[in-house]
DNA sequence: GCCGTTTTCGGCCCGACTGTTTTCAGTCG
């Protein structure tokens, strides 16, 4: 099948972003699976696309040697993301999807819904959109199908209701809050949150729990915080609470440490722990190891002991993606992750000289509190009306508040700005204003729509400044809100590598920005990452922990960080 | 379709729960 016109004329002129080779790539997977090809082929696809779309660097140029060199990635389908990058699309791919109706796909998204029910959907009963279902579950046509009844219309039904109000991934405040509901049901020192949360990731997808409390109790409890009850079950619990899918295992002290693995994932990495324990002629499940041919089983409390068996290096659940790690764990060369207590300081606090809730001495208090040594009051530059922002008058006035401060308060007051990276990528204010103050942050907060190439060469500009210390949020995205603005992180850090110039991992939940990947590309390059939490308030300071994790995730040691230096060296390594 | 410290052919992680069934297929994580 041939590309429409319409497309190929929208198509002309664009690069193909990974996101688009990802979808396409998984888009075959899916019409594979319907059309019931080799369930290897389909998990082969699958996971190509989950490596392309979580990769930081683009793809589109490489060459087929490049792609192949990758993990996961073979001739194949490198020849389909040279296509996809080329043409939008593969010539296998529009000849599956020629195979089944348009709207088949759509069906994937319903709950209770897989390839196989979708094909039987639209071969017994000719339903080929989510409409289509739709009407037949009400019309209580589908319950004449051999295999389904009432109970699965039903699910349809509620399923499909829930995809009008699309489920978006919570952040991690979010699932702080589905949290503290769990904790008020459960038993203390009984339960721990594993999964996504407990690797540091930016979003989450679901809240995973492990307990060794008694399942009978525990399911009789949820029930009181759930808003439906989806699974139930002695070894395995699912519900929903406030609108989010909340999993629960049971186990036993004796095989805690395996079950946690399990259940903290990722998926790709607990793939290559069982395939490792295989080449050993053992099989790893969450129960622990079992050797088939010997019969012996051997349980583990701890996570530890599982890694030891295994012949490998404790891995932090922030490494666990299959990223490298289990081969670093195998030849004991993983990196020392930085952590929480040598964090001396945050690097980005608004007051209420600005558009912040605090003034200078709450700010220095709430740092003493949080046993920081310092503090840096970046408030934004006047060019940013609608945040009263400060021009060089009111700067003045406020290092004179600062120094009063800082006689007295064992947490040190940096004064700084976030200035504007105006569209022309000069700062919003001048360089008198910016000479004397101990740090500046230079973030965008306009003229997101800039074109890519304009857009980074405004953020470079910056970088290049020499009165600018650090790049705040460096991508601009809001998580669930707003997209990331087009820019080519490469060459921002190749820019601030050159420079000497940090970048923020902007800690606050609705933003985490940078994130994971786009920090190991910077550390790879020699770039400093300042955590900041961009607080507003006193409850904002409390999300340093979140930015630490995804610094974490990026393979952060101490001296990748800015935070990690005294007070001193940071004046030094900024001046 | 990918991959190789037994292999370039023949494997490919593992288990829970539901619904609709008289033993299991399908979905999900």
């Amino acid at each position: 099948m041939v590309l429409s016109g319409i497309r190929e004329v929208i198509w002309k002129g664009m690069e193909a972003s990974n996101r688009t080779i990802s979808e396409r790539l998984l888009l075959m997977a899916q019409v594979l699976e319907i059309l019931d090809e080799n369930p290897f082929k389909v998990r082969a696809y699958r996971r190509a696309s989950e490596i392309i779309g979580r990769l930081a660097t683009p793809v589109a140029g490489l060459s087929i040697t490049d792609l192949d060199a990758m993990e996961g990635i073979g001739e194949g389908v490198a020849l389909k993301v040279q296509e996809i990058a080329s043409s939008g699309t593969f010539r296998e791919l529009e000849e599956a999807l020629s195979r089944i109706p348009p709207g088949l796909i759509d069906l994937l998204n319903i709950e209770g819904v897989g390839p196989k029910t979708a094909k039987t959907l639209w071969q017994k009963m000719n339903i080929t959109s989510v409409a289509d279902l739709e009407r037949a579950a009400r019309a209580r046509r589908i319950r004449a199908l051999k295999g389904f009844g009432e109970k699965k219309e039903a699910l349809f039904l509620r399923s499909i209701a829930r995809q009008k109000t699309p489920a978006t991934r919570m952040n991690r405040e979010q699932a702080d809050e589905i949290i503290a509901v769990i904790r008020t049901v459960m038993k203390e020192g009984t339960w721990t949150v594993a999964g996504s949360y407990r690797r540091g990731k930016s979003t989450v997808g679901d809240i995973d729990i492990v307990t060794t409390d008694d399942p009978r109790r525990v399911n009789s409890l949820l029930h009181g915080i759930s808003d439906e009850m989806i699974d139930v079950g002695d070894k395995k619990t699912s519900f929903r609470c406030r609108g989010s899918r909340v999993d629960v295992r049971f186990t036993s002290p004796s095989m805690f440490g395996s079950m946690l693995l399990h259940l903290t994932g990722s998926a790709a990495f607990n793939i290559r722990m069982r395939e490792l324990a295989i080449s050993k002629g053992a099989s790893l499940n969450e129960y622990g190891i079992v050797y088939t041919s010997q019969g012996i089983s051997k349980e583990f409390s701890r996570e530890e002991e599982v890694f030891f068996y295994l012949g490998l290096d404790f891995i932090v659940p922030e490494l666990r993606e299959d990223w490298g790690e289990v081969e670093a764990a195998h030849s004991h060369t993983l990196p020392t992750l930085v952590e929480q207590g040598q964090i001396r300081g945050d690097l980005h606090v608004h007051s209420s000289w600005s558009d912040g809730s605090m003034d200078i001495r709450s700010i220095a208090r709430a740092g003493e509190e949080l046993g920081y040594s310092y503090l840096a009051c970046t408030d934004h530059s006047s060019s940013l009306g609608v945040a009263r922002g400060l021009d060089e008058a009111a700067l003045k006035c406020q290092a004179h508040e600062i120094e009063m401060v800082n006689r007295d308060t064992s947490c040190h007051i940096l004064h700084g700005i976030e200035v504007d990276i105006l569209a022309d990528g000069s700062p919003g204010l001048p360089a008198s204003a910016l000479r004397d103050l101990d740090i500046v942050i230079g973030s965008i907060h306009s003229a997101f729509s800039q074109e890519s190439d304009v857009m980074t060469r405004r953020i470079i500009s910056a970088v290049s400044h020499e009165d600018i210390d650090i790049i705040g949020h460096p991508t601009g995205r809001l998580l669930g809100q707003r997209e990331a603005y087009a820019v080519d992180m490469q060459r921002v850090i190749a820019a601030a590598a050159a420079t000497g110039t940090a970048l923020e991992c902007n800690a606050s939940s609705f933003r985490m920005d940078l994130d994971d990947l786009h920090i190991r590309e910077a550390i790879q390059s020699g770039v400093k990452i300042s955590i900041g939490t961009d607080a507003h308030g006193p409850r904002e300071l409390h999300y340093l922990p979140y930015g630490l994790g995804l610094c974490r995730r990026g393979w952060a040691t101490p001296s990748d960080l800015l935070n990690t230096l005294t007070c001193q060296e940071v004046l030094e390594y900024v001046s």
